[in-house]
DNA sequence: ATCCTAATGTGATAGGCTATAACTTTTCGC
DNA sequence: GCGAAAAGTTATAGCCTATCACATTAGGAT
């Protein structure tokens, strides 16, 4: 939270850590407004400093886009990590979802940011972003605490994934809380994963049984 | 698609009819580069037109973009329509899925523009839209084709609409073309839309015994 | 210590976009 | 055929991205 002061200077001139300031001041607000929310040169005037300044740290602002979406999986995987080592009555799977789930509500602008079309798009380019959402993938691997069984494994790690994504995406429309409110969004995602765990489980029984 | 004639006139001052040749314009930009693809000043020099007529017919972007979505989720209601009625040997349920997949896939453009932040949120104001997206969840339902248990059939619909928006999401990411290529989109929707209907039918026959 | 270069910031500027205001031309109902 | 409303136009303001040429500072090599 309070990476706001600079490294070195402070000389008005040279503002010290423009380049992490940007991120940050954008990541505030895109929490709001979502990645659209986003605007160099509004930025620029938060941060006292001429409107080109951020050009030269970012190539535009796509590439500043995809930093503050790296910054963000950041800070998606703590949390995650905290989920999956924390204690509760819920299995690894149902934790890492619930976490996800509730990281889509409650820093919506911010998931959309992370998601956003081709902010995942170029990949190997862009390092700092890939590995922080591969890193997201693992956790859900090490969530998934399945047997060996590893084609299986990441087949249904991909079923939730997208049972996750579904459900935040849905439930920011407010095409959750048609007429059914007593079903919860929690209830709905931990259904499908049960679901998923069960399919996983018989799979894998099936398999054993026919090697 | 050949609805570019004018109703009445072509007079050089009054195009005949630009509120519907605004929307399909836009509609074929945002077949590309989806919502963000989509400019009123753009379209207009596209049209032969003063940058701020199109103001004439919308209020603003939104505005524009609102009919644009209303205009997408006709065309494809009448695309699930057929996957429903047409003959298979999948369920109907399965095909609707993958009828739904098809089209995010083709068109992901237009797909993302579809389901944009709040161009649903404002369901009501908007009739066109809040109608057209409700007879797609309506042919849901149909295909779902469950008996008479509307609380749970509701709750399943919402989980297969989450799992194909995850799942249409994620495709166009790249996220799901990691190590799997041997699993097509298609397979991983299909299994979840089996999971998901089990899991229905096992529930109603439980109420059912439970009765 | 000093110089020199690369990094970082600034002012000026071009061009695209949304949106509004005031004015003009057509259409259409009466 | 007249008069109001619908639909289009020019002009303009304001925000945004992005680039250029120029100014300033930091920090390593001498």
């Amino acid at each position: 939270m309070g990476t706001r002061l600079a490294r070195k200077p402070q000389n008005a001139y040279h503002h010290g850590d423009l380049r992490d300031a940007l991120v940050h001041a954008a990541l505030r607000e895109a929490e709001l407004g979502g990645p659209e929310a986003i605007s160099i040169s509004a930025l620029a005037k938060k941060l006292r400093v001429s409107q080109p300044a951020p050009y030269r740290h970012f190539a535009d602002r796509e590439a500043l886009l995809t930093a503050v979406a790296a910054e963000a999986f950041r800070q998606f995987n703590t949390m995650l990590r905290d989920a999956i080592d924390g204690p509760s009555k819920r299995t690894k799977i149902s934790r890492f979802a619930q976490a996800a789930l509730a990281f889509g509500q409650r820093r919506h602008g911010i998931y959309r940011l992370m998601f956003a079309s081709r902010v995942m798009a170029c990949s190997p380019k862009d390092s700092e972003l890939h590995s922080a959402a591969m890193e997201t993938f693992g956790l859900l691997l090490e969530a998934l605490e399945s047997p060996a069984v590893a084609l299986l494994r990441e087949r249904h790690a991909l079923q939730i994934w997208a049972a996750l994504h579904g459900v935040v995406m849905l439930a920011e429309q407010g095409l959750l809380t048609g007429q059914l409110a007593e079903t919860t969004r929690e209830e709905l995602l931990d259904d499908m994963v049960a679901q998923i765990k069960l399919s996983l489980t018989l799979a894998i029984k099936a398999a054993e049984r026919g090697r």
